[in-house]
DNA sequence: TTAATTGTATTACTACAAGTAGTACAATAT
DNA sequence: ATATTGTACTACTTGTAGTAATACAATTAA
């Protein structure tokens, strides 16, 4: 169900959320679904139960997960329809962002205006 | 001319950098316009010449200055045509990131794409 | 041709942040 | 009550960013 690739660079807590982000997106978990318990799949996966927390708490800041102590954590009830039109924004905004590179958009600044519409985050 | 604040987090070299962005943007210095060796100006800055190089070595590859060993470091000649257009780019991008950060797109989110789209940096 | 001026490359030191772990806490369920 | 659950706090380790010290290489000017 998950997996994880301990020599990638990536941190591992980013890992699991994209696990899950994929299993919503491919529809293989539903909304109201109950994800593992956070030390169960720490144990599953031989890692620290507080990496799972971080990728769950993730998870609910972005929308993807709720989390109730003692009850558990569980895919967000209506997920499906804010995956669907972010997905067609985040389209666009590629487009778009293809256009500036080409004229020479650099990396730096991308991260600038990233800031800006970020604040304090 | 130039103007650092040591006590800010944004790293010298990066303040260099804007220093000379603005300096274009405004018309105070003109395509061709010598910049100040890096080690006088490095001097006059109190920061080490390697700081300045930093910049400039930032500036160049955002095509914003040209430099040679020897030479010097100078406002490129076509800056003003490449300024203009990109800065339209950069509004539209801006405003389709509006857009999909009110549908909830994330700054890890924005960070993931700008990874996919500046491969290996 | 030689000395001065210029940007560049390499290396290393320091500080800070990211990633993960250990442990204790708090709320819910049975 | 007790077990199960997520959360908060702290600390350790590692890596990266920022800057500096130094040596190098190319161009200019005398």
């Amino acid at each position: 169900m998950f997996t994880l690739d301990f020599s990638s660079r990536k941190p591992i807590y980013e890992q699991l959320y994209n696990n899950v982000v994929k299993l919503v997106s491919l529809g293989i978990m539903k909304p109201n679904d109950k994800l593992p318990p956070v030390r169960t799949l720490a144990t599953e996966l031989s890692v620290n139960p507080n990496t799972v927390s971080k990728a769950y708490k993730l998870l609910e800041a972005d929308g993807y997960i709720c989390s109730a102590v003692g009850k558990g954590s569980f895919i967000s009830p209506d997920i499906s329809e804010i995956t669907a039109e972010k997905q067609v924004a985040i389209e666009s905004l590629e487009a778009e962002l293809k256009k500036a590179i080409a004229l020479g958009l650099t990396k730096g600044e991308l991260l600038e205006i990233a800031d800006r519409h970020f604040p304090k985050e």
